[in-house]
This record gives structure tokens, sequence and C-alpha cells, in this order.
RNA sequence: GGCGCGGUAGCCAAGUGGUAAGGCCGAGCUCUGCAAAAGCUCUAUGCGCCGGUUCAAUUCCGGCCCGCGCCUCCA
């Protein structure tokens, strides 16, 4: 069953296919600017195309898929926390580099196989913008640094629809001063000492020390690790302008061959009906999430609830609809036997998640299946539909330890039921509840759990 | 101003030219000393509004209202 996905260049669903003769597929996804943890917006975009690793994976075999998704590790940000903290910028992006692994981890995600960074591709970067200065795409600016001429690129424009649009008026133009044209961009800034404290390196040929633009390392590292045509590139739709034309551009240019066969951009996560963005502050990271009580998994389940190309409203109360829906499958999972059911019963959920990545529907699907009373259903088929949706039943909320205070009154409670006391056992219990606590009996024991809201 | 997306039950959210998946919440029941958990059952004559096409529209077309996003370094 072919993956079928929306193209955002051809603006249409069309099949994936890997395209060099190895039969490789060749999947690159803009990754983290690491200067702060990542936001549920951000993870929202990762969640999503390791959905797509895990069907590519599914569907062609685990050594057929080359993931790459990178690290960009020296740009305005991070440069501007490394002042900020005063510590060097290695130190910074090493530091939030970690923090992003450990929620990828959290999240389930796969790790891509290839993680490359900005600074460690310097070389490649000057190379290229080198080789862009030789064919007359790019030009030296009077301050040493080097922009993209898009009038060079005929099609610049093709992906973002550029010409179709009337650019509202702005002042902002940062470097407008040194452009020919205020549609070009930086692909190599000069060194500023006020603004860039220890970070340059040499420049191409005829330009000055500085730093890579922003856009020129996703190119130079494609085509270092995944070659000069890839079979999907992948980011969230802000990343469609400039970046992704931009990126176009260069590679284009360039190579002088087609860069990506598939683009795909999924949607932004709206936290209380509007944008997630650093600047209005209403942003949630994954830890936050889980210092208020939520499990990863259920921030997975939660980003996969709707439609990746279409905008979600992220609330707290599907995180709690998340965290029950994974109660339920996991109830669900341990009543199947190891073996016998039809390994066909689960065709619904690979159809929607191979037609465009419907997610939502994928799960709708589950859950009919779940609820359908004497349906024999296959541990391993099961199991197969979580691999592709990434969720890891066994991943648990931390659970939160109760005060020394809070445990006495439960053993208190414990004692008194098993003295069939159960008048001094309701008042303990109301003891608990007033201090936040719920006491959860068994047969065996009990456990505590804070009291949800 | 330009480009684009969306408005489906209390909340979230799929979907289709032939009469509305699923999750959460809520209600009832079963089961448990209580509580929780678990299980069962129920919950939109309706898909922003107004027209049109059609045997039939939530689904197609037109207009309108409302919301959201992007328009040069935010996933």
């Amino acid at each position: 069953m072919a993956i079928k996905l929306f193209d955002s260049l051809k603006r249409e669903i069309r099949e994936l296919s890997p395209s060099h003769p190895d039969g490789v597929f060749r999947f690159y996804n803009c990754g983290p600017t690491v200067y702060a943890p990542a936001h549920i917006g951000n993870f929202r975009t990762f969640v999503i195309n390791d959905v797509l690793r895990r069907l590519l994976e599914l569907e062609l075999g685990p050594d057929r898929v080359k993931h790459v998704r990178n690290l960009t590790d020296v740009d305005d940000r991070t440069i501007g926390q490394s002042k900020k903290e005063g510590h060097p910028l290695g130190q910074i992006t090493k530091k939030w580099t970690d923090k992003f692994h450990e929620d990828c981890a959290a999240l389930n995600c796969l790790r891509p196989h290839v993680e490359p960074t900005a600074t460690g591709h310097i070389p490649e970067q000057v190379n290229m913008i080198e080789v862009l200065m030789q064919k007359g795409n790019a030009y030296r600016a009077p301050d040493g640094s080097v922009y993209f001429k898009i009038a060079s690129f005929p099609d610049y424009g093709a992906l973002s629809r550029i010409k179709e649009r009337e650019l509202k008026v702005t002042n902002s133009a940062f470097d407008a001063d040194h452009k020919d044209d205020v549609g070009d961009f930086a692909l190599w800034k000069a060194y500023k000492p006020e603004d860039d404290g220890e970070v340059q390196w040499p420049g191409p040929q005829g330009a000055s020390a500085g730093r890579p633009g922003w856009h020129i390392e996703c190119s130079a590292m494609i085509k270092k690790h995944l070659g000069e045509t890839i079979d999907l590139h992948t980011g969230g739709v802000d990343l469609l302008f400039p970046h992704h034309e931009n990126e176009i551009a260069q590679s284009q240019c360039c190579n002088g061959t087609t860069f990506a066969r598939h683009w795909y951009h999924s949607e932004h996560l709206l936290v209380d009906g509007t944008t997630m963005s650093k600047s209005k502050g209403n942003y949630y990271t994954l830890g936050d999430l889980v210092a208020k009580g939520y499990s990863p998994m259920a921030v997975r389940y939660a980003l996969l609830m709707g439609h990746p190309r279409k905008q979600l409203n992220f609330t707290l109360d599907s995180l709690h609809a998340a965290e029950s829906a994974l109660a339920s499958l996991r109830a669900f999972r341990a009543t199947l036997p190891a073996t016998g059911g039809d390994p066909g019963v689960f065709a619904a959920e690979f159809e929607a998640l191979n037609n465009d990545l419907n997610t939502p529907a994928a799960l709708g699907a589950l859950f009919t299946v779940v609820n359908t009373k004497g349906l024999v259903v296959h541990a391993a088929a099961f199991d197969r539909v979580m691999f592709a949706l990434g969720l890891d039943l066994n991943a648990v909320a931390a659970k939160t330890a109760a005060p020394a205070a809070i445990t006495a009154l439960a053993d208190q409670r414990w004692a008194a039921k098993k003295a069939k006391d159960f008048t001094a056992a309701d008042a303990l219990r109301k003891e608990l509840t007033a201090a936040g606590w719920s006491m959860l009996d068994r047969k065996d024991g009990y456990s505590l759990e804070p009291l949800k809201k």
C-alpha cells in the first residue's frame, strides 16, 4: 500500500517513492533551533514526521529509509542566548540539544539516522556559497556579507507563490541597506563584533569572516548526507516561505538539478485559539505539561488528534482525553491473545495513515475495532498499529510520590478498613481528599494519586 | 491590502452527492464496605447563514457572516 501525501509544491496528494537506484528513501525534516526548550508546537511537527518515518519503514523496510533532521546551532537566537547567559555558543547549544533529545525520547520519537549541525558543516556551506558566487547567483555586499540574487533564479517563488502575493510593504529589512533587492537573502553574514561575540569563521572566497545565513545549512547538509536530489523534504508551514523557497533556489542553482521531489508541511498548533509563538508567550513546553501531571505519551496522542495539515487547537482537556484513550488502549491490549485473530482487522487504520497521514481518522478506526465486540484481534497486528503511531502503552506518567503525612493517613485507613471499622476508614478518606489525595483500594493494597481537578 | 485555511454535538475531531467515525465530558446500570478502576447502555432529524444545481447536499456552485494563519530568519 503506497503512502500518499500532500505535496506542497505540486499542491496535490501524491505517492511517495524512492528515486535513487539503491532504493533508499531520502527524507529530510527541518529540525529545531537549539537555544531553548522546544515547545509542543515544535513537537507537533516532529511527532507527525516521526509517524511518517515509521510508515516509511513499515512500507519500505527499516533499512530503506534514511531520515535526516538538522540542528540549527548558529543563528541570531542561539548567539543571543549565548550572550545573554554569558556562556560559549557551543555550551548553550549542547545544553538545549540534550534537552531536545530527552523530550523526543519521552515522546517516543525515533532518532533520525543523521542529525547534522550547522556549525559542523561550515566548509560545506562555504563551498556551496562559493559555487553560487561563481555561477552568478550570489554577490558580495559592501559589508562583506554574501546574498543570493533571487532575480537569477526564474523559478523563485514556485513553492510559496510569492509572485502571486502582494507583499505587505514593511520596514523590517534588516541588512536591507546591503541588498540589491529586498527579496535577496543572506547566504553569509559578515562578522559584527557587537552582535556576534566570539562566533565567526573564515568566509567564502572574497567575503568577510562571519557565519552562514540560516537557509544555506539545510542545502549543504542535505547535499552531503542525502545527495543533490531527495525524495521528501518536510517542516512546519512557517518554513514554506522564505526558508524552503530559499533552499530550493540555493540548491537548484548550485547543483543544477531537482532539489526535493516532494514537499510536505504540517500546520501549526494553536493554543487558546491562536498560534503559539515565543513573542506571545502562550506556549507550553513538554516539561510544562509533565509538571501538570500529564504523561508525554498523552501529549503525543493529543498531537495526533487533529489532521496534520489542519490547525489543531490544543487544550488541557485534549490531554485529559488522550490520557483516558491511552488507558483504554492499554486495557484492550492486555486482553489480546498472543496468537490467533485476523491480522487484517486494522486495514482501515493503515489506509487512513497512508492516505495523507490522517491520524485522527486512524485513531477513530482504531477505537471502532476496540469497541467491536466479539472481534478476535491479533496482538501483533495491534502492536503494529501502535508502532506506526508511535504510541508506547508501557509508558505511564511518573507517579507523584505522596508526602509521608499522607502515606501515614493512608496506612491508618487501610488498617481501619482491614479491621472493618468503616466509619474510621471513611473519615480518613475524607481527610485524604481534603489534603488533595485520592486513595485507590485494591485487593492487596492501595495506591495514592493526586486528586484530579 | 495580498495569499491561504477553517467553521460538524458541552469540548476535541474524522468524513461523505444518498442521509453523520471516534475520543473526552455527562447520564443511567453492573460490580465493588465507601471511593476509584473496569464493563455495559445512552447522548447531533443535525454539519456557520442565505440562495442555487440535483430525485437527493453537511458534502457541489454562488453570496454573506465569523474565526485563524502567513506576507522575509517562528515547527
